[in-house]
DNA sequence: AATCAAATCGGAATCATTCTTATTTACAAA
DNA sequence: TTTGTAAATAAGAATGATTCCGATTTGATT
């Protein structure tokens, strides 16, 4: 996902544009991991001095709905990044920078027989820890 | 992990008996899946009308602490459950009652190979969905 | 330019959780 | 058995993330 066809996605939807909205799309697009939603504000900020936090969280819910971005929880706390185009795959997530690798495993093929009569709808597989630069540092 | 040797862990540890902290383990001991720090505070209600959230968090987090309980977030509120005594493993959870099963299913061994330069700390593999109850009801 | 629904602002409200202070209790030692 | 003391608890205030609400502004259509 970037943040062309993200723009594309919305309007054909019926959402408006705002120049809110693409910088959010920006903020995402150039960042390589979860963030949370007070370091999108702060981001924000910079520009948008009376940005609210509704508009924040609105949006960011907004994205989550028209898969333009994905969510997960960090420490109690919910983190987002934007959708990977390659197909399904997990990640690694470094826990002091929020930082992405892509995992190709994904165990659900082996799990589906141990599960026959549950309805599955949703999986996570996520691996936490420090990637290279934090692990150094 | 059962009631009886969660006492004897408390006691070994140096933390005192309390009839709170029994019936706390009590409940999870009989209880097959994810509870919230809420669903615990009714039940406990019943019988110590002026129980407060402090004594249930802090004993759920200790216990958490000393390995007593697992915790996991789910729907956004943070939900415990006896640990189990099986070994490494991971679980269905049903998203409706909150109960679980166990996978056997762990992909760990195939991904450490992709991530030779991280600091691996953690992951969590869940899958999650409607047990058989909660899908025919 | 006028219209109108969508988007935003500002701040109040909510919800889960944590903290604070005073009081009570379990347990060990006398 | 009484006493001393640290641990545990109660009650409620405080916090932090998130959501809601009424009023205002804005984007896109007419």
């Amino acid at each position: 996902m970037n943040k062309t066809s993200a723009l594309e996605h919305l309007k054909s939807k019926g959402y408006k544009y705002t120049d809110k909205r693409e910088d959010i799309l920006s903020y995402f697009e150039k960042e390589n991991g979860y963030r949370s939603a007070r370091e999108l504000l702060e981001n924000m900020r910079e520009r948008y001095t009376g940005i609210s936090f509704d508009t924040i969280y609105r949006n960011l819910h907004l994205f989550v709905d028209l898969d333009i971005l994905e969510s997960t929880i960090l420490e109690g706390e919910k983190h987002f990044r934007i959708k990977c185009d390659s197909k399904h795959h997990h990640h690694f997530i470094c826990l002091q920078c929020g930082d992405t690798r892509e995992i190709r495993t994904c165990p659900m093929k082996d799990v589906e027989k141990e599960l026959q009569d549950f309805a599955i709808e949703d999986h996570k597989f996520e691996i936490y820890g420090r990637c290279s630069t934090c692990k150094s540092a």
